[in-house]
RNA sequence: GGGUCUAUAGCCAAGUGGUAAGGCAUGGGACUGCAACUCCCUGAUCGUUGGUUCAAAUCCGACUAGGCCCUCCA
């Protein structure tokens, strides 16, 4: 398995701490709003890593956190906490909105076939750990206290840099002169760590703590919440990659200073999904999420198929035009397995079966190949194999690719017998040569998203999601 | 401004030194009462420009364009 490696920016080998258990973290949502369909590519794109080790024969023990203490919402010092912002917005305490969107959230993984990681932890569940660890930094001299609050001392690591690739001169250059220097921090780049003294003063949430009545910064909540759910040595983190700079060199600086040794091995950065003007965010306000996906009539599953002929590594740019020609493809590629599992016939043919799971293995282990993953399921079926092989490897490779491939539609029995009914009544109106009726017939069932195919084998029906 | 990434046909893309996979779209044809579905056929010398090499989309340099990060954001 070859992964690319943010820490080294090198395609590496991908090689776990123990033979066949992989832990895996992955930053999760801020709970203030429906996530955006960036957000759910990046999920996606996770899933896909955690249920091809799977495929691999590794068990993967996955980790995600809930943030459901704020963050700042806007770009300048005025800015307030978001999930405040929310909150007043829509006349509800934090916590109830954090429920909701958490909820709205687990239900959008699942109508995108993204598997529930086992481990989901809220950010305010942990509070203990942050207090432990920043206790620890504090005795061993990596933080600090000034003005109310406690800091990290990023002078203190000295790989702090190397994440990012960037270093402490650049950064300087870089300052913005648009944001106010805190000036409780010893050095322009530490962060922080427990805030009892705000700008802002309009934190709901507080805690006790040893160092005052407040709340945690923005960082440590990954590191705590990694570190005691799976333990001192984690072999992947995810996460979106503006995360790389500053969250995860933070994240790292604060861990490995506590842990006393390297934490992460393998650093796995997801990027954006843009539309033709860039970055699409929710700060900038085009609320895209999968709700008004759905609206619009699109297939939740056509977006994951959308977001998989891409690769992980590269920006996709989002249009409908091509969630159009995605939704064109999917019923496509439906459509064809369709005709193979309703004449399944065949025994098993072992080799092709060998032949197949190879290339689409391979295309896996290359970092992640999502695009040549289905090109490998298109090149079953051309295979020149029967039915029941095709279908073998179809359900295989659908474990990874979770698209429905074999979903049968669900469909009661009366609308079946109503269908059968009405596809009867078109066939006698079509021998007796009156297509006027016949067409109706077929209009008819057309608005009711009933779609007729006359086949060489008679006439079949689809119901149009 | 600094860092970093990307650049292959209309769109999504494979390709990791030996003369460009695949999917969708387009156009043509078969099938059909018409249509849809299905099937067959159909397209690019790889951002520009130097260099390394017997040989480069693939390696190196320059340039151009664009994305992202530098402020919470996937």
């Amino acid at each position: 398995m070859k992964l690319y490696n943010t820490l080294t920016k090198q395609i590496e080998t991908f090689i776990p701490q123990n033979e066949n258990e992989v832990t895996m973290y992955t930053c999760g949502p801020t709970v203030y709003y429906y996530a955006h369909i960036g957000n759910l590519r990046t999920y996606i794109s996770e899933d896909i890593l955690e249920k091809g080790l799977n495929y691999l024969g590794y068990k993967v023990k996955r980790c995600m956190n809930i943030t459901d203490v704020g963050h700042l919402a806007g770009d300048s010092d005025t800015g307030e906490d978001k999930m405040m912002t929310t909150a007043k917005k829509e006349k509800k305490s934090v916590l109830e909105i954090a429920k909701h969107y958490t909820n709205a959230f687990l239900e959008d993984m699942e109508k995108l076939n993204i598997r529930k990681p086992q481990i989901i932890s809220k950010a305010t569940d942990n509070i203990d750990m942050y207090i432990k660890m920043i206790t620890k930094l504090l005795e061993d001299g990596y933080a600090y206290k000034s003005g109310g609050n406690i800091y990290f001392d990023t002078t203190k690591t000295p790989n702090y840099y190397q994440l990012s690739g960037r270093n402490y001169e650049d950064l300087m250059l870089a300052v913005r002169s648009d944001v106010d220097v805190d000036t409780n921090k010893k050095n322009p780049f530490d962060f922080g760590l427990w805030f009892t003294n705000s700008k802002f003063n309009d934190q709901e949430l507080k805690w006790d703590s040893p160092f005052g009545i407040g709340y945690p910064g923005w960082h440590i909540e990954c590191s705590a919440i990694a570190i005691s759910n799976l333990g001192e040595n984690l072999d992947i983190h995810c996460g979106g990659i503006d995360n790389i700079f500053p969250h995860h060199t933070n994240e790292i600086a604060q861990s490995e200073s506590y842990l006393g040794h390297k934490w992460c091995n393998y650093w796995v950065h997801m990027e954006f999904l843009n539309d033709k003007s860039g970055k699409m965010s929710k700060s900038k306000g085009d609320s895209k999420d999968l709700r008004s996906l759905i609206e619009k009539g699109y297939n939740p599953i056509v977006y994951r198929y959308f977001c998989l002929q891409s690769h992980y590594r590269k920006t996709l740019t989002f249009s409908t035009e091509g969630l159009d020609i995605a939704t064109k493809s999917y019923n496509k590629l439906i459509n064809k397995i369709k005709n193979i599992k309703n004449n399944p016939e065949g025994d098993l043919d072992q080799k092709i079966i060998e032949k197949h799971q190879n290339n689409f293995k391979k295309a896996f282990e290359n970092d992640i190949n999502t695009s040549l993953m289905i090109t490998s399921l298109y090149d079953v079926i051309k295979e020149d194999t029967n039915n029941n092989t095709k279908l073998y490897l179809i359900k295989d490779f659908d474990q990874v690719l979770s698209l429905n491939l074999l979903k049968d539609d669900e469909i009661s029995q009366e609308l079946k017998k109503y269908i059968e009914e009405k596809i009867n009544e078109r066939n006698i109106a079509k021998q007796n040569k009156d297509y006027a009726k016949a067409d109706q017939i077929r209009d008819e069932l057309l608005k009711q998203n009933i779609i007729i195919k006359d086949t060489r084998e008679g006439t079949t029906f689809e119901i149009q999601k």
